[in-house]
RNA sequence: GGGCGGUUAGCUCAGUUGGUUAGAGCGCCUGCCUUACAAGCAGGAUGUCGGGGGUUCGAGUCCCUCACUGCCCACCA
């Protein structure tokens, strides 16, 4: 065993190593299931979201897990939001891996549209060209080139930071396979009737010049003007009527003005039409435009008389079609007024607007112009405010029933989560996600870029229909023409991410089959990711999942119903990393956290640990450094107790005592994944052991069972913080402490007790570094392998079983005589204080307690003398006058010491103490002599009251006796 | 305009179905380089659980209300 660690714990030292070894040795790849191998295997269809939830060693084993990296997009850099939301599913997946669990994590990137050709379009432009002087193919080329150079930086991040990744799987939206599921997806919702063409008003990013999906348009409240204008009535002059707008430039546009059927003020005009200021040469030349009645318009608001635009906005294009009014496009797709604005073409939009209020103001035609906030539209890229355009563009319908039958997509999505086939958690987002689904449009999917996914229909130039196909067509499905042009519109993003979980594992197999991945892994167990894609990326594969999968076979043959259709079964929303004030971080605003700049500082586990230890859900992350200060200082806590570990070994080969780990904690050699779930016995039986020894494997055994049921529960949080506690306040403190009495080398030694001793601090010790292995992956990766010397029984840590909780080993009598023992300790301790002693200083104390307590301490009397630094310690009847003396329950301790305490300290000591019980006493009282709290509380609670209230006698009693002694 | 969170020690946060003395880490104070660890050890101080009201034998926990704060959704010109 090597024990020339050095002192200090040094992560960069091993990291690059490990993360290396890893990947190399394909640790963490999952092949397709054989079929002897599947039929052994549960299939994940049928599985319940409870069954899969449960705590290891309460369900069959092998059962699957499988979770997919929410996939980065290939622009990106890794962020603490990824570091953090990797970290999550890391110490999931590692967790279920040791559980003995067919453990699948599978990784790629996405192409990310508009990002990815927004990044290369500018380096294009730094080199002096255009995308369009490029072209389309040489374009898409360049960007395809980029990515090979770049595309990977996450993705190798993430090998960097030990992410337990099946690397075999990896994928890219765009790769050849997932390009010809994309098309496939695409042909078959046509031919269903979900997928349409059509002119209707789409959110238009004039910069980015394409049409985007609602959800990538966010909304900002911004005070800007509404404007009150007169529309002259035709053939009526000096009438008016006025009308209420915020964006006046479209009004040229405008091909009606719309009042509420009832709104007396206005019946008198119904049929009747105004002149549209500005429309002409000269204001006789204006455009007149009806006055219409629909009830959609309210009078309440502005004049309660409002200008139809169906050009350029949704409500009135709806309007529009309802009334059979035309559309007249003012804005082009640059948001600069077109040639039907007649002498504002040319103009941006809001130049226009600035002019044409100013016309319309020297015409005396402006009422009033007020200040007025509302909601701003902009696009989540590039923040241009986005015009409502009416443009040809491409639909999934999702509220629509298929042509051949079945539910609509959002109906299918709705029902998944409602009768319980997907789960969310936290629980909150389950109506989130429930009223967005229920009040969904339908979903814009294509877009005006070259980057994705090209949508597969030919426009054929001799009879104008198309031709949708699954293999490019050489001539129109129509008329035969060979005209053919393809469609230059490409898909959403989202569109080909949503397809992922049925994607990677192989769809679409032929007609009526199943392909062997999705039988072995679909549907995937969990997905974990955050809450601002639970639209864009989540809602969208259950549409899709549940739409396609539906078609496809059980494993068994038998039709696949919803329940087995659902991508996942169930998701977990973490939360949202800020900074250390709680900003969101942003590159403009400067506070981004580099995560692998804080890895180079602290160490990969450290900041794992962070990140799991704040990891609480439903509340966003302040990233705190000094967190993280304190995890290293955790690593190295780990790291020196290692080397506590190695010296003593090392120690007793020379002394001629060795101890085989392998043979206490057997691994079988046949089996790979097998190893010692359960924590081993130590050599000896369990009334032989000496207090420590029962005590801290009682506690491993407690704190084990906890661990498993908080990361059953993802509560990552307490899980680590209990696995700290354990390790450093109960393992190191007490536990390492007491050993080194029991670890005596010396030829005149009791040899047995040597033994026994290395052999539990062994065992504990490597059933605690497997407990942490999916928090600090790196540092017990190498502890575990120097703890075999290097000829460890698996190929890694993670291969071998997480610990479970051996219920014969927990010994609520040895938890409760240590706690004794501890009590008296930190009273000594606390004693010598009071009369400060010197740290090295021997004293001897006086006990005063019952007669099974003074057993207890005097059979541990070694145990008190070197953690308290106790020279003597005797049993009088009586305390002396003037000592330094703690109280407890269960004893009175004092330490006697030529120095004399400081009267007032512990007066004062004395005296808080007294308050303290006293209040403490009236409550129990009051509770005690309360006849509805005796006869409606339930017992246990009434029980531990009465003990606490018999316990507050003796301690008052105790204080009051100090107290009156130091005033005497 | 709708909806959802948060408010607990100086800071960052835990606190299970209401139940005995509200916890942790960091920071702070005091003393120690006690041969695993000074990135450490030991001891210590610190809270009207946002305000008010209610339910209950009992409220940090449940209900109402107010305040402050964050987020999401939304086609009112």
């Amino acid at each position: 065993m090597p024990h020339d660690l050095p002192k200090a714990y040094e992560p960069a030292a091993i990291e690059d190593h490990w993360a290396e070894y890893w990947v190399r040795e394909k640790i963490f790849d999952v092949p397709t299931p054989s079929q002897a191998e599947k039929d052994r295997v549960p299939h994940p269809s049928g599985s319940s979201a409870d069954e899969l939830r449960q705590a290891p060693g309460t369900s069959k084993p092998q059962r699957p897990f499988t979770i997919l990296l929410p996939p980065p997009n290939v622009t990106g850099q890794l962020h603490m939001g990824h570091m953090f939301e990797q970290a999550e599913i890391d110490i999931l997946i590692r967790w279920r891996r040791m559980c003995g669990d067919r453990a699948l994590w599978v990784p790629g990137t996405d192409h990310a549209g508009i990002a990815t050709q927004m990044m290369v379009e500018k380096q294009v432009v730094l080199e002096g060209a255009t995308r369009q002087q490029l072209g389309r193919e040489a374009f898409v080329e360049r960007v395809w080139k980029w990515k090979q150079h770049y595309g990977g930086a996450i993705l190798d991040q993430m090998k960097r930071l030990g992410a337990s990744v099946d690397w075999s799987r990896e994928y890219f939206t765009m790769d050849d396979h997932l390009s010809v599921a994309v098309r496939e997806a695409f042909v078959r919702l046509y031919e269903q009737g979900l997928i349409y063409r059509g002119a209707y008003i789409v959110n238009w990013c004039p910069r980015c010049q394409t049409a985007l999906s609602d959800l990538e348009v966010i909304h900002e409240e911004q005070t800007g003007k509404i404007y009150e204008f007169s529309y002259p009535v035709a053939g009526e002059p000096g009438t008016f009527l006025n009308i209420a707008t915020t964006r006046p430039e479209t009004m040229l546009g405008d091909v009606a003005v719309a009042v509420h059927p009832d709104d007396e003020r206005y019946k008198h005009l119904h049929g009747k039409f105004l002149l549209l200021p500005l429309s002409g040469t000269a204001p006789s030349a204006a455009r007149s435009i009806p006055v219409i009645p629909d009830p959609w318009v309210s009078p309440e608001f502005g004049t309660g008389a409002v200008k139809v635009t169906p050009a350029h906005d949704p409500d009135d294009f709806a309007l529009g079609k309802r009334h059979d009014l035309p559309s007249i496009k003012v804005l082009d797709e640059s948001a600069h007024m077109n040639a039907n604005a007649g002498a504002y073409a040319g103009l941006d939009r809001y130049e226009a607007r600035a002019r044409i209020v100013a016309d319309l103001d020297a015409l005396g035609l402006v009422v009033s112009i007020k200040d007025h906030t509302n909601a701003i539209g902009k696009c989540d890229r590039c923040k241009t405010v986005v015009e409502p355009l009416l443009s040809t563009q491409w639909f999934l319908a999702v509220n629509k029933t298929p042509a051949a039958g079945g539910q609509s997509l959002a109906a299918n999505a709705i029902a998944a989560v409602e009768q319980g086939h997907i789960r969310i958690t936290p629980d909150q987002y389950r109506k989130t996600y429930d009223e967005w689904m229920k009040n969904i449009y339908d979903w814009c999917i294509s877009r005006q870029l070259w980057w994705g996914h090209r949508i597969p229909a030919w426009h054929c130039a001799t009879c104008r229909q198309m031709t949708i196909a699954r293999v490019d067509p050489t001539a129109c499905e129509h008329c035969n023409s060979t005209a053919l042009t393809q469609e230059t519109d490409v898909l959403d993003t989202w569109f080909s991410s949503g397809l992922l979980p049925c994607t990677v594992f192989g769809w679409p197999p032929p007609e009526g089959e199943s392909t062997p991945d999705l039988d072995s892994f679909y549907p995937t167990q969990l997905l974990i990711t955050g809450f601002d894609i639970l639209f864009f990326w989540v809602a969208r594969m259950i549409m899709l999942g549940c739409h396609f999968m539906l078609d496809v076979p059980t494993p068994d043959g038998s039709p696949r119903t919803l329940a087995d259709a659902v991508p996942f079964r169930e998701v977990y929303i973490h939360a949202l990393i800020r900074d250390a004030n709680r900003e969101k971080m942003s590159k403009t605003k400067g506070n981004v956290i580099d995560p692998i700049g804080i890895v180079k500082q602290y160490g990969t586990d450290a900041v794992r640990f962070t990140l799991a230890a704040m990891a609480s859900p439903g509340t966003d992350i302040a990233f705190n450094v000094a967190r993280t200060e304190g995890y290293r200082a955790f690593a190295n806590k780990i790291w020196n107790a290692a080397r506590f570990i190695f010296m003593n070994v090392e120690r007793a080969k020379e002394a001629d005592i060795t101890v085989n780990l392998l043979s206490l904690a057997p691994h079988s050699s046949s089996e790979p994944k097998a190893g010692a779930p359960f924590i081993a016995h130590s050599a000896m039986s369990g009334l032989d052991q000496p207090i420590e020894s029962r005590w801290i494997q009682s506690r491993l055994n407690q704190t084990t069972g906890e661990i498993n049921r908080s990361l059953s529960e993802y509560r990552f949080d307490e899980a680590a913080n209990l696995i700290y506690q354990f390790f450093w306040g109960e393992f190191c403190d007490w536990y390492l402490e007491i050993v080194k009495l029991r670890l005596d080398f010396a030829d005149t030694a009791d040899k047995a007790q040597t033994t026994a001793a290395l052999t539990t601090l062994l065992t504990v010790f490597e059933a605690s570094l497997r407990l942490l292995s999916p928090f600090m992956p790196f540092l017990t990766e190498e502890i575990w392998h120097a703890l075999y010397d290097n000829n460890p029984p698996a190929k890694s840590i993670a291969l071998t079983r997480y610990p479970l909780p051996g219920p014969d080993l927990i010994n609520p009598e040895a938890d409760r005589e240590m706690l004794l023992l501890q009590d008296l300790i930190s009273a000594v301790r606390a004693a010598r204080k009071d009369l400060a002693v010197e740290e090295k200083a021997m004293v001897p104390t006086l006990i005063h307690t019952s007669a099974s307590n003074r057993g207890l301490f005097e059979s541990n009397a070694d145990i008190i003398h070197k953690l308290a630094r106790v020279s003597s310690i005797e049993f009088p009847d009586t305390l002396p006058e003037g000592s330094a003396k703690r109280s407890s329950p269960g004893f009175d301790v004092s330490v006697i010491y030529e120095r004399t305490i400081d009267v007032a300290a512990e007066s004062e000591r004395l005296t808080k103490d007294l308050l303290r019980y006293e209040k403490e006493q009236l409550n129990a009282q009051r509770q005690l002599t309360n006849e509805a709290f005796l006869a409606k509380a339930p017992a246990p609670v009434v029980e531990g009251i009465r003990r606490r209230a018999s316990e507050l006698v003796t301690l008052l009693e105790k204080t009051q006796q100090g107290l009156d002694r130091l005033n005497t």
